[in-house]
DNA sequence: TTAATTTAAATGTCGTTACATTAAATGTAG
DNA sequence: CTACATTTAATGTAACGACATTTAAATTAA
């Protein structure tokens, strides 16, 4: 269904709008379906994705500001999300050795196992959208990464 | 700059993966011009989307289950939306005659006005994004139908 | 070295979102 | 008709986001 259905508009002043509307309403459905995905887990989005970054670094540590600059969504916070996770066990904080005002966060092996079964149903999920070919996918980030140029 | 640079991931399991991750990432560079656009007309995101549903119905009223259905994030709160742009006196709310459990909302004059006035606003900015082509902005409407298919 | 500036992270706040519940009107089955 | 279920919108709430401020440490300049 093309986006002209799904949200019932008929006509659009060119193909330029008419993509910018397509990639919030497409971004929508895709968060949508993420949130499902990791709502089992007691994880949001963005927690998620705080230690998916944490999981890159590992065994390194992050600051809080390398995750900032990471983080998909720049706007959220991203001390808090690092609260949440600690307090779960996820992460653990420590003081950065060469600086101070620094804050040195690492994934714990908990938080590390939690991820590992993520990624199941991670995999699962990318592989029933087949509807897209390698090399569609492919043009599709040119074209994204063409837009934000 | 591609988004491997942009957020500073080397590498992705798949271009699906990284069209995904893609999307989510335009989407948040997309929004964030977008609060900037409308913040001097002190509008959100959401109630600017709610206003231009409005007028596309206008002179006909909506229902606030007809916002939602068209609204591109359907998880916010059209009835609190709605109470935000009466206030403002951009929007009126009368009781449906059909059906006195459904609300009829219509769009004020002043909101036509607001309206026409971002119009400008939102033309410049699209104009501004002349990094696509019609035919590539094309093809990305057809992408990304097909991933949600 | 001291004082002023910048930087890193945490916190306070206010508004919004997400989700459940409620209230009222309508629809439906017995 | 009556009782029960469904639908429509509004509201209560707890958590989250956006944004300014604060605190502490590091850097820079005088």
């Amino acid at each position: 269904m093309g986006i002209g259905e799904d949200i019932k508009q008929s006509k659009f002043k060119s193909e330029l709008s008419k993509a910018i509307i397509n990639i919030l309403y497409t971004n929508s459905w895709l968060s949508q379906k993420q949130v499902l995905l990791f709502k089992p887990y007691g994880l949001t989005t963005p927690q998620f994705n705080v230690l998916r970054i944490l999981r890159g670094q590992h065994p390194k540590p992050a600051t809080i500001n390398l995750l900032i600059e990471r983080m998909l969504d720049k706007s959220s916070n991203a001390s808090r999300i690092v609260d949440k996770l600690e307090s779960k066990g996820l992460v653990a904080r420590r003081q950065c050795p060469n600086d101070r005002r620094a804050v040195d966060v690492i994934i714990t092996s908990q938080g590390l196992d939690l991820l590992a079964r993520t990624d199941l149903d991670m995999d699962r999920w990318e592989d029933g959208l087949v509807s897209l070919s390698e090399e569609e996918a492919r043009q599709l980030n040119v074209l994204l990464d063409k837009l934000r140029a």
